[in-house]
DNA sequence: TCTGGGGTCCTAGGACCC
DNA sequence: TCTGGGGTCCTAGGACCC
């Protein structure tokens, strides 16, 4: 490849097969076999080393069908301190070469090397760089795709795997992307892909010689523009350094899936205040408070709901929020066997000191002690530590 | 024994206010 | 007597991503 990487000062780098990679790392008694992370009881592939892809596994697939695919495989929890610990220590190996640093994921990131060619040369010599350096300190692979654009060289990655590197500079841009199939486009998924098929377009070609108007009317707005530059790979070419004090999350929450279906109230409730707590505590910790309270109910026919309500005032209360739950609950009809809940706090704003409590009434007052009692409890001897007197003992779901 | 858990963004309709 | 728009907030659902 000869080197005019210049003009493509954008690196998407991906891990390769992530959670697989790291667990391998620990477990090189297993290197020489397909390998499943996650999966388990009613789960889903979270990732597969490229043996077990070779037989059919994908990640996202259910475990079951896995274990069709593929009865050989042997099958790992997900460690996620381990990929954490991982994914902090690879990003401060990018943030060595750019303070434009855009973490998508655990195992992803843009950088914007543009700034960077005088101390650390090309952006492809930059690449192969930092492959190099994320193999001897991490012992994985990653991939990275270079490109004057965001969704670009996104694909570009996608296409490198594994262990590789591929870069679309500008003057080549369309003729890589418009052969390729729609479904492969960032933001293009199974519902959509299907719904353009439809309509006769099959390529990303097809797609960019519909007019923009048209294109409006057929998906909508937003969607349409997004779509048609996707489509000519004029998306975003800037990084939106993530999870800054200028770009606070804008929602938390916890669900789980039974292990078995229940239609039970007493053990739904329990649930409700066990993800509330949790949802809360990750506030407290975070700093953040929220208005909107939602719900999400998965009926055992995947029919999938939620509810929210928005309250006066902030909170970060857990017994707030479980008791809005539990209300957007209760107007539920009831009966129906449930597979999934979950609890969301929407709205997140920065909780600034704690002048909340300085307007409130005495009832709130304490239960935010209370709270606050129970986060301290839990710094000291570990979290779960202190819990409500109603999920001692109880059987997890 | 098909189908996790964490998120983000968009749309659309209705309420409500000016 | 008949009939305005625009803006914002709230709620529910849907699509998508890793």
């Amino acid at each position: 490849m000869s080197d005019d990487s210049r003009s493509c000062p954008l690196l998407h780098v991906d891990m390769d097969a992530f959670y697989a990679s790291v667990a391998l790392r620990d477990h090189p008694e297993l290197v020489d076999l397909p390998v499943i992370v996650g999966g388990g009881h009613r789960g889903v592939v979270l990732s597969a080393n490229y043996l077990a892809r070779r037989l059919g596994v994908r990640s996202g697939m259910s475990g079951t069908m896995a274990a069709q695919l593929c009865p050989q495989a042997v099958r790992l929890a997900p460690d996620f301190a381990a990929f954490e610990a991982v994914s902090r220590s690879v990003m401060e190996t990018f943030r060595e070469v750019t303070p434009l640093v855009e973490a998508y994921s655990l195992d992803e990131a843009f950088l914007d090397v543009s700034g960077s060619a005088r101390e650390r040369g090309t952006p492809l010599q930059i690449a192969e760089w930092l492959r190099a350096r994320i193999h001897d300190e991490q012992r994985i692979t990653c991939s990275v795709g270079l490109a004057a654009t965001v969704s670009v060289a996104k694909l570009a990655s996608r296409r490198a795997k594994p262990d590789g590197v591929l870069m679309v500079p500008p003057d080549r841009v369309i003729d890589y992307l418009h052969p390729l199939d729609v479904g492969e486009l960032f933001g293009v998924g199974e519902k959509t892909r299907d719904r353009l098929r439809r309509l006769g377009l099959e390529t990303v070609g097809d797609v960019a010689r519909i007019p923009l108007p048209t294109l409006r009317q057929m998906l909508g707005q937003a969607a349409g523009a997004h779509l048609h530059h996707l489509a000519w790979g004029t998306d975003r070419s800037t990084l939106v350094p993530r999870r800054s004090e200028d770009d606070p999350e804008r929602s938390m929450g916890a669900e789980e899936t039974f292990s078995r279906d229940t239609a039970d109230p007493v053990v739904i409730r329990r649930e409700l205040l066990r993800l509330s707590g949790k949802v809360a505590g990750r506030m407290r910790r975070a700093g953040y408070a929220g208005r909107t309270v939602a719900i999400r109910v998965r009926y055992s026919n995947f029919e999938t709901i939620t509810r929210s309500r928005t309250l006066p005032d902030p909170t970060d209360v857990s017994s707030e929020v479980h008791a809005a739950a539990v209300r957007l609950f209760e107007a539920l009809p009831t009966g129906r066997r449930i597979r999934l809940v979950g609890v969301r706090v929407e709205g997140l704003r920065p909780r600034v000191g704690s002048e909340r409590q300085l307007v409130l009434g005495a009832r709130e007052h304490g239960w935010a002690e209370a709270d606050r009692a129970v986060d301290l409890a839990g710094r000291r001897f570990g979290r779960g530590a202190v819990r409500p007197a109603t999920l001692l003992g109880g059987d997890r779901p």
